[in-house]
DNA sequence: CTCGTCTCTTGAGCAGTGCTCAAGTTAGTT
DNA sequence: AACTAACTTGAGCACTGCTCAAGAGACGAG
């Protein structure tokens, strides 16, 4: 059974299928261009209908963000170092961003933080205490970290996805490094 | 004689004025809202005149985004050491984004670099080479910088408008020093 | 089997958007 | 006065997000 799109006449619309459609129709044609009546398009369906499952354009979006934030929650604990954790948080966080088209601009676009946006801010906070941090500091450091991830995701994908994944990699890591330097060196651990 | 506004029928629209406008509009309801014929509207004509003096909406916001940029191509040249430089600069930055609504996003919704953006790239080029790194690195952390001042100031101005600027200042300064010692332990200087 | 209810879906439409362009107006030169 | 170049208008197209009365479909109760 294809539940990617829903066979005529049989299978409900719900806002897990709305969502799907919405985050397809968002990758090919990214976020400018994202429009309410082409999801209901992709669905087979009148506009009407979304709106009876998502209040609004907005509500979709904060959706597709939550969506896209949703695997780094779930990722296992683990029991490495702060740093090395911090590390890879901050790698999992971009590739996410990078996963759909204008990722880090939908993450951006979200109109509150809601319960995913917590949890996800939970990650880097609870390690950066773990380092040692005063909980002050730590919120204020994985504010800086997830800021940097933004910004530098945000013009990956508005002006860099021509060049080699080589030199963007390289390109974040480095800045990477450097927060991490800085905050290496805050810690008493 | 009020520059301000074109005085009835006697004053011809020219980019400058039309530019004006629109930043006045912008600040006025931000780039979401931000509309051509709102703009047409702040002058007293229709749309179409506007479209003379400007391609289009995107031609619009190149505009105020090299309009923004502008004051920190124009800082005058300092001789005090280069880290003190590179923060003078990334803290003017930070303040040329916040004296505009949504400052931060109309700068990473520019359509390409153009001269102001170039000219803007090179100032922490040209003071990260002279702390002794090679061109690539520098070029490098300087996309580091400016991509942590874009995406601290998005979120700032998403949603911390509202905090105290003390708490939203030292934050930013956190992420900065970070950011900076870094830097330090990998120039020769 | 029928009625009513609840959950959706449609179709039509509103107000707004960016953008275009032939036609008109204005100002300056010859 | 005629011509020209620099604008400006007015009307209109295709699109957007959003609303809502009316209808369709499934489902349980009587």
């Amino acid at each position: 059974m294809s539940l990617g799109r829903r066979t005529e006449k049989t299978m409900a619309l719900n806002p897990q299928l709305v969502l799907d459609a919405a985050i397809r129709h968002l990758d090919e044609v990214g976020l400018d261009a994202f429009s309410v009546r082409r999801v209901a398009d992709g669905l087979g369906v009148r506009i009407g209908a979304l709106y009876w499952h998502y209040k609004n354009r907005q509500a979709l979006v904060d959706a597709i963000a939550a969506r896209i934030l949703e695997p780094l929650t779930l990722m296992e604990p683990s029991t490495d170092a702060w740093d090395v954790r911090l590390c890879r948080f901050a790698r999992a966080y971009r590739q996410a961003l990078l996963s759909h088209t204008d990722g880090a601009r939908v993450i951006t676009a979200i109109s509150g933080p809601g319960p995913m946006g917590h949890a996800f801010m939970a990650i880097p906070v609870k390690v950066l205490c773990e380092a040692g941090l005063p909980a002050t500091d730590a919120a204020a450091a994985a504010d800086v970290l997830t800021s940097y991830v933004n910004g530098f995701t945000i013009e990956e994908q508005n002006r860099k996805l021509g060049q080699p994944e080589q030199d963007r990699d390289r390109g974040f890591e480095f800045g990477l490094t450097l927060l991490l330097d800085g905050l290496r060196s805050r810690t008493t651990a």
